[in-house]
DNA sequence: AGCACGTTTTAGACAAATCTAAAAATAAAT
DNA sequence: ATTTATTTTTAGATTTGTCTAAAACGTGCT
């Protein structure tokens, strides 16, 4: 006797909302098809199919040929998705020992659990964590966040400091490049130097100095 | 950039290897196309077409008009699948304030997620459990678990006494109504009387006295 | 042995989500 | 303002898991 669950949205509808929402300055503003087709690993005509259904069900604002928004209900429904993912996150890093490379393609999977009372739980059991291992805000039931006060390093001036409060790419890749270099979360890093010819940066952080990438910089963000 | 998991077997086919396994003997006895059809609340003719397939991938013994069974890659591949349902229960019981009848449908969802190192994790999170919120035995990571030795109170005598430590039917009635009789594992009970006629028992618990129908007496196991 | 019943399988259809290839619309370039 | 290039959509096909209805099988009974 196995009970069937009252399942709102596919699996694949959350994650053409979370997309939007995160291609579209959380869903207010109107993304290509294109756009979402590459960041989901998908084809164009794929997308428009889905795109459509999603307008059929109040979750998107769609015109042929002008890209998509979300409306508030998908708006709400992506962030509640992203509040779950966020939350998983830190559940698995503070938890269960993973450490913040290992913990997107679990938390992608654990997103799609269809539970009020275990997202709440969950969240109180951490204590109502406001940020992802990342440094990204978790959203509320309500779908809002705190606002992100932290700074790109590429607009930080030369002999400016503050502390490392979110990574913007969060594939394994980066992360693993910054572990190697003890840039973690947290950590004081104050700007050297920059270096016109390519924009690299010299940074100074716990008593050492480190030349990284204008891409590398670009993916920090500072608290000032 | 959504990375793409390795899954191994689909939702679907896990189901059916759950279903198979409980029905037959851990999935060593064949076991009817009805049967499961009705255990999973689905067609006899879609157990055929899913049986067939479970057979192609040497996870299931299936002769046509003959029943199913299951290999040793399936044993295992489903004893997995319970050992990751019954440890998220026990995570659910006992981090996040769930009571054993609402543990069912979530852990159905969790059952899923794919990860080694996440159901390693919670295992020892959760300290090594044994067994889950209704008694039954979690199985490890090779797929054994420990024998049984409790004994239903159909079978035990009048006089004798032993500690509530299973239950079968893990429903949300059964359970609530379980709850309501302060009926839960560990309680240490009594049989008083059995009634020939329709086969209810008087047992006493906690210093008070009770009838439960046979239908419930089926239903609850003690160690004696 | 033959028949009737319940069980199981086949055949064909459908919905969801995807794809390829071609057509249509928009944007860019001369 | 045409033409070219890019983006987006349509049309039709495919895969997975399901369904209904009909046919095939197996069992038990006379």
């Amino acid at each position: 006797m196995y009970s069937k669950f009252v399942i709102l949205y596919t699996l694949s509808e959350e994650n053409y909302l979370k997309a939007i929402y995160h291609l579209g300055k959380q869903g207010n503003e109107a993304v290509n098809t294109n756009a979402i087709a590459e960041q989901m690993d998908t084809k164009a005509s794929s997308v428009t199919d889905m795109v459509k259904k999603l307008a059929e069900k109040d979750l998107a604002n769609y015109v042929k040929y002008q890209g998509v928004s979300l409306t508030a209900k998908g708006r709400l429904t992506a962030a509640s998705v992203i509040r779950k993912h966020r939350l998983w996150e830190v559940f698995l890093v503070d938890k269960l020992n993973f450490s913040w490379d290992e913990v997107h393609d679990v938390a992608e999977q654990l997103e799609h659990v269809k539970s009020e009372k275990l997202i709440n739980e969950l969240d109180a059991f951490l204590e109502f964590p406001t940020h992802d291992p990342h440094g990204d805000p978790i959203p509320d039931k309500n779908g809002s966040m705190v606002k992100n006060t932290s700074v790109n390093l590429l607009e930080v001036k030369v002999g400016a400091e503050g502390h490392l409060t979110h990574v913007k790419d969060s594939s394994e890749m980066f992360l693993k490049y910054l572990n190697k270099n003890n840039l973690t979360l947290g950590v004081k890093i104050k700007i050297i130097d920059i270096e016109p010819f390519d924009g690299s940066l010299k940074i100074a952080f716990e008593s050492k100095e480190m030349i990284i990438s204008k891409h590398v910089a670009e993916n920090l963000f500072l608290n000032i």
